[in-house]
RNA sequence: GGUGUCGUGGCCGAGUGGCUAGGCAGUGGUCUGCAACACCAUCUACAGCGGUUCGAAUCCGCUCGACACCUCCA
């Protein structure tokens, strides 16, 4: 069956943050995805919290474009309107950074854009089709504003907007994202301690009056100012994907007040709620608390990728970290280790070494010793149920049991059995779970090394012959110190990059 | 304080009302000149206490604990 015709068959089901259930998914328009992701703020490197939930939505891009639907996939970088804080003196996070370090505030933007393009990249994140920036759309924030207005659910104080929540609420339901009901959140709600020129505390920015030393501004009918934090996620998404759309993704600490309010200013602005499924990825934690750039318990990729850094042993190579996030899902918080990360470094290239078993397997007449077909159908259930990756992984290390009792001829493929094993494992290894096979070299280099190799192990192998162990082992350490493992078997001896 | 999520074996992590994922580590074998790799077998488990049920780790209640959001955060 061709991957592209899979959508029509299959029964996705994706948890809906909003119902707080798994719904078997239908798109909008039969065959075409939108979504939405909420991409970073570009003040800072991106550490691997991040990471994680744009690593979380990059798998769910590829699974949906590998089931064959045209997915158009926007992803926004924050570079101005994101505030210190949500009281009034809040500064905005580029504008402070630039301050600090004396630079304009788009080369901040610039700098930490390249950064996280540069990451994602070794990630092997496929780009979105589209990432807007929030300066790139001032004047669509400031159109949406006015309508907000006309509509009836903000109001101007002192040069700024504000979004009206008492009386959004009282025609709309304020909170059914984050489970909250604003009565509580009223009752919960401390004095407003500074001068605010907010009506009340629950009602959030849609555009902030500049103080006088603000660098960042631009003009609206208002105040000479910038676009509230919530807005530019409301009038992106909206623009490229429609005032409804499929799927909104993003953070789970993002779902208050963030996506609370991207749905208010949606439906004040549109008259209907912008997203069918919301979907929230988990936080990576480290020393079980959450990794965040505030309180200073992360660590960045870069570091990660060094090893220059306090709580690992080793460097890590990026596919491993994603392969160890594959492991958990995306919904589960996941703890961040140095144990848990060698765990999943030999396991991965225990995957990997079984590929390259595979592509020497030879077929036979019939299969025996695993379903093939069975196997790979439990891949798409695994897949479906909510992008259950680790049970993914879990049937892969199914199929690298049988592909190891094939090569010890304990077993035994049909041809076209091979073939379908050979494209599904490739297909949810590489393109679904986006995985890099980093034994993976330039081809004329490989054949080099391996000619070369070849030539060890068969001076070896003279070695063994003449009992010549001093030499033979001399031969099969040294090569393993610099990374290549000879594996010895009754039909000769290969060897592994590891 | 409010809201929500979760507590699984040495570690990481799935899942489910009855048929005990998976990875790593451990143990005993096979293979090997010795190993490694691989294969076979195997040991550690569902926080605690009640309840529902023929049967619960899975449902309900309580207790304890952890985390997240309610300020900025992916």
């Amino acid at each position: 069956m061709a991957a592209a015709s899979l959508y029509k068959t299959q029964l996705l089901k994706i948890y809906n943050s909003i119902s707080g259930q798994k719904e078997t998914f239908t798109p909008i328009t039969e065959g075409n995805i939108g979504m939405y992701v909420c991409g970073p703020t570009v003040y800072s490197n991106v550490h691997l919290g991040n990471c994680r939930t744009f690593i979380s939505f990059d798998m769910v891009f590829r699974y949906l474009k590998h089931l064959g639907y045209k997915v158009r996939y926007v992803r926004n970088i924050t570079d101005a309107g994101h505030l210190e804080n949500d009281a009034d003196e809040g500064e905005d996070k580029v504008a402070k950074k630039a301050r600090l370090e004396q630079l304009e505030p788009m080369e901040i933007v610039q700098r930490y854009t390249l950064d996280f393009h540069n990451v994602m990249s070794k990630f092997n994140a496929i780009p979105p089709s589209i990432e807007p920036t929030a300066t790139g759309h001032i004047v669509e924030q400031v159109e949406i504003i006015k309508t907000i207005i006309e509509n009836g659910f903000a109001y101007i104080s002192n040069g700024s907007v504000y979004f009206d929540v008492q009386k959004f609420n009282k025609t709309h339901e304020y909170g059914k994202l984050s489970g909250r009901n604003l009565e509580d959140m009223i009752a919960n709600t401390r004095e407003l301690t500074a001068q605010s020129d907010k009506k009340n505390p629950q009602d959030f920015a849609l555009w902030k009056k500049a103080e006088p030393q603000h660098i960042m501004r631009w003009p609206s009918p208002w105040s000479d100012g910038f676009p509230g934090w919530h807005l530019e996620c409301t009038v992106m998404s909206t623009k490229y994907l429609g005032e409804r759309f499929d799927i909104h993704g993003g953070g789970m600490d993002l779902k208050f007040p963030h996506h609370e309010c991207e749905i208010a200013q949606g439906e004040a602005a549109c008259g209907q709620t912008p997203v069918n499924y919301w979907m929230h990825a988990n936080m990576l934690t480290l020393n079980g608390k959450k990794m965040s750039k505030s309180t200073g318990n992360t660590i960045s990729p870069e570091e990660l990728f060094t090893g220059n850094n306090t709580v690992l042993g080793k460097p890590f190579d990026p596919t491993i970290v994603r392969f160890f996030m594959m492991q958990a899902h995306y919904r589960s918080v996941l703890d961040f280790s140095n144990d848990a990360l060698e765990a999943s470094e030999k396991g991965f290239y225990k995957l990997m070494d079984a590929l390259q078993t595979l592509s020497t397997i030879v077929a036979d007449q019939k299969t025996e010793g695993f379903d093939v077909e069975k196997w790979r159908s439990e891949c798409y259930d695994a897949m479906n149920d909510d992008f259950n990756t680790p049970i993914v992984i879990a049937k892969l290390f199914d199929a690298v049991k049988f592909i190891n009792t094939l090569k010890e001829q304990k077993a035994s493929i049909s041809k076209n059995d091979l073939e379908q094993l050979r494209v599904t494992i490739n297909e949810f290894v590489f393109d679904v779970l986006g995985l890099v096979n980093s034994n993976e070299v330039a081809s004329d280099t490989i054949d080099k090394l391996s000619g070369t190799v070849e030539l060890l192990i068969k001076l070896r192998a003279e070695a063994r012959a003449n009992k010549d162990f001093a030499t033979s082992d001399k031969i099969r350490d040294e090569l393993l110190e610099i990374g290549i493992q000879l594996k010895d078997s009754r039909e000769g001896t290969t060897f592994s990059l590891n």
